[in-house]
DNA sequence: TAACATTACGTTAGCCGTAACGATA
DNA sequence: TATCGTTACGGCTAACGTAATGTTA
């Protein structure tokens, strides 16, 4: 059994090609290194190195083995990365949420049943989910639509609906309710990171320039202090989170109101059954 | 970087399942293990292991890794083997010989002249030399005709041819030559390791019973001692080694006399040039 | 003279084995 | 009670760094 911290040693000899260049390189000492190689050639009982009195340099067999070493060394590299890999694997719930708002919602809540447990969240458009759910890649999912697959097991656990913040002056802000079709030509602040909510604006407001915010202060921000009409939802307003000075008006469009759905698969569904049931249908609301 | 020293015992605890088990087949103590086990999960931040008071198991991180290490183990395994095959090698040089002759005189040569080489020798016939030759299988080879191979450098270096040794009363006892033929039909002692030699007595003499001797003592031996004709060569007449009590008679067919070459690949002819240099067309007589 | 490998030497960190302990079946 | 894993302790090896030596370009 050759010892890898040797090979380590004499991999790096290999590259530096002096030793003393390989004894800086690996932070210690020149006759520390003198001692290791002389040290390997005697484990293995093979020469390695053709000796000058001041020169040290790798002969047939040690060019050879400088290469084999590296195996050896990646080998053992790949080791510890795939424990620390699969470890953390286990330690690392994979959540894709579909919009910012359960991920509000959800987040604490997961954080506190699966206490020790790294909670990674990816926020997008949710198309892909059900296809994520089963390679592995998410753990949970938080749907806008019920997929009807018997793979997945889905609970619904909220549900969301948009309005639209205008300033008291704008002629929309007297009706109950607006259209999309309404909005058309405007210019509105908006968020970028809104998951699925994004693919509403490309149909029915083609003539819209919208603003977008990347961070959610600025967001807020602008919707204060600014005339601009900004898009609310029913999770802000019903926590009276009303934009100051501007009256908050519903969207009557369809795809302006969802339901949520969180989804995990079938075969999972124990591992997670403290979430589930935790969540109601006014979990998100 | 693991040490593969903590790998061993940890690979080696997954196959034995208790600590005990696994010092003992170590040669090592417990108390040893218990650290060593520590040492590797603190090393790779990991926890591999479910303690109980009295037990200690492999957790599923812990399965994987053992699954793992065997891969590094393996890997530092053949680098050693690998190094040691490789320094092998450098320092043998592997040779066929087609016949015993070539043998008996080239060795002593070789192992003056390629001091602190092992010379790994080979006899068989010879049909498969330059093939071997071209595979690197052999460095050198003796055959019994020249392949006219460019690839293939050669120089003549002797020659041999057989003669039978028959006790006084036989009639083929007073011929100046005899010829298989002659033979056909008789029982007659005969060594197995011969080489291409092995050939002739299948086309002459298929009647003949041959007394097969492994051994060249026991050859020797019944050769002076019963009254079974057996083959002899110029090798021995010519140094006076003739068997006691026997009259020894030339064997006139074309295929009792041979030349013998020494051969090894053209681009390796500098390297083995001490050798060609000693060599003469008469070394083997 | 500067860079390099090696040798000499005193120090110490880390590993080992023995012994003792606690828990379990 | 026998087996197993862990902790404590004292001893020792083996690797380290500093310093000195010798060689080469």
């Amino acid at each position: 059994m050759i010892d890898i911290h040797l090979l380590e040693q004499f991999h790096t000899f290999a590259e530096c090609g002096t030793l003393s260049a390989a004894a800086e390189k690996l932070h210690t000492s020149q006759p520390a290194l003198t001692r290791a190689m002389k040290k390997l050639e005697e484990d293995l009982g093979v020469d390695l190195f053709i000796r000058s009195k001041n020169q040290l340099r790798l002969n047939e067999t040690g060019l050879h083995a400088a290469k084999y070493a590296r195996d050896v060394l990646e080998a053992d590299a790949d080791f510890e990365s795939k424990v620390k890999a699969y470890d953390k694997s286990l330690h690392t719930i994979s959540i894709g949420f579909c919009a910012p708002v359960p991920q509000i919602v959800l987040t604490p809540m997961l954080n506190t049943i699966f206490e020790g447990m790294t909670i990674s969240a990816d926020m997008t458009d949710d198309v892909h989910f059900v296809k994520r759910l089963k390679k592995h890649e998410y753990h949970l999912a938080v749907l806008h639509e019920d997929p009807k697959d018997d793979d997945i097991y889905v609970k619904k656990c909220g549900h969301e609906d948009l309005s639209i913040s205008l300033m008291p002056g704008d002629p929309l802000a007297f009706y109950p309710e607006v259209h999309l079709s309404d909005l058309d030509g405007k210019t509105i602040l908006l968020l970028t990171q809104i998951g699925f909510w994004i693919n509403f604006h490309n149909n029915k407001t083609p003539n819209t320039n919208y603003l977008l915010q990347i961070d959610s202060d600025s967001f807020f921000e602008l919707s204060q202090n600014s005339n601009y009409p900004s898009f609310s939802s029913s999770y802000y307003t019903s926590r009276g989170f009303e934009t100051k000075g501007k009256i908050t008006v519903p969207i009557a469009d369809p795809e302006c109101h969802t339901d949520y759905f969180l989804a995990c698969l079938s075969s999972e569904k124990k591992r997670y059954s403290a979430l589930f049931d935790r969540i109601t249908e006014k979990t998100i609301n």
